[in-house]
DNA sequence: TTGAATCTTCAAAATTTCTTGAAAGATCAA
DNA sequence: TTGATCTTTCAAGAAATTTTGAAGATTCAA
């Protein structure tokens, strides 16, 4: 076995300071830590150097690199002459929250709106005098919609707002990113 | 013991979907669940109504009776004659939501937001080579000082839109809710 | 094929979070 | 005061989540 040789102090600062910030969006905090040290550092890298600098099993690393590829948000590279897999980061992060608002949101918002529908019709079912329940409920429907309509019209929409947002996230050798002479 | 008195099905249904959603911004399922039945409820329920209709232990009632108060989506109803204290929900959920983006989100920015600076410093003083790295962190604290200013600017505003938005919760009888007579 | 290097999976262990229930603390009528 | 009722607190237990580590799968050069 080698010698670790986890990152800089101030990297695993960074990373941890990152991985507060997606674990309070529902992620495990590992995925953060592992998104940061790829950003971070120049060039891809495989998954036993991420384990050796923020100290990971293989294991946790291969399924954090797992979800962070399903979120769009690493993306893995093919380097001549490697037999091992490399990955790096994407900087588009409105690609992640996209797919996040879209897959994950979206399907929450569905199904809480069903649910409260549902709760509708089984209290106009059972008939009893429930008349100020139904109303209440009517109302939760109402925002329910409304949230499900918002999150629609947010995936919708191209969020060219957002994209100026992340966009501060790119390499700051500040290649051209679209209609710059060529390529 | 009493025999227990748990909710209409419909109402549960309802109070659990409302859970979720309460469980995906950070908070207990209980939380939703709790202000949910005090919400579809005509007039404010006892800690005892709550333990009964949602099945909790008296301690897990009081827990999350406690913490709704604190976020401010639940107040405390003093009825005469009574001698146990009455709860109702808040219906202007905008108050919660401004507290919560002013109390726990902000200070979550703030927080990543140093720690992102002094990576910065810590890296300026290693002195190696690792210009790369400084300017990727640069780029993650500009993003992470964005979001501080969006916060601090959303608290500002009096978000006038947000109220529609949560307005929709407001009693169904549509009293006049500013210029009530008398009172 | 074989074998070395690497990756993935998953059951078990570790950790974190949540709930319970009983004891202590309030409150109030008598 | 006392006793009855109700609330809060908190340690212990339960439950949920995350991580580990090793077995098995995969890949590729030889």
């Amino acid at each position: 076995m080698t010698t670790p040789h986890p990152s800089h102090p101030a990297v695993l600062l960074a990373a941890d300071a990152v991985g507060d910030v997606i674990e309070y969006w529902g992620f495990r905090k590992a995925l953060g830590r592992v998104w940061t040290v790829l950003y971070l550092w120049d060039g891809p890298l495989s998954a036993g150097d991420i384990g050796e600098r923020l100290q990971m099993s293989a294991g946790a690393v291969s399924m954090a690199l797992t979800e962070l590829q399903r979120w769009a948000v690493v993306k893995r590279v093919w380097l001549p002459g490697e037999r091992r897999e490399f990955f790096e980061a994407e900087v588009d992060l409105w690609k992640m929250i996209a797919k996040v608002i879209s897959e994950r949101e979206r399907y929450l918002a569905r199904g809480v709106r069903e649910r409260l529908e549902q709760a509708g019709k089984m209290l106009a079912e059972s008939g009893s005098r429930v008349k100020g329940q139904q109303e209440k409920l009517e109302k939760l429907v109402s925002v329910a919609q409304l949230a499900e309509r918002v999150i629609e019209a947010f995936i919708q929409s191209r969020m060219a707002d957002f994209s100026t947002f992340t966009g501060a996230l790119v390499e700051p050798e500040g290649r051209p990113s679209k209609a710059r002479r060529g390529r």
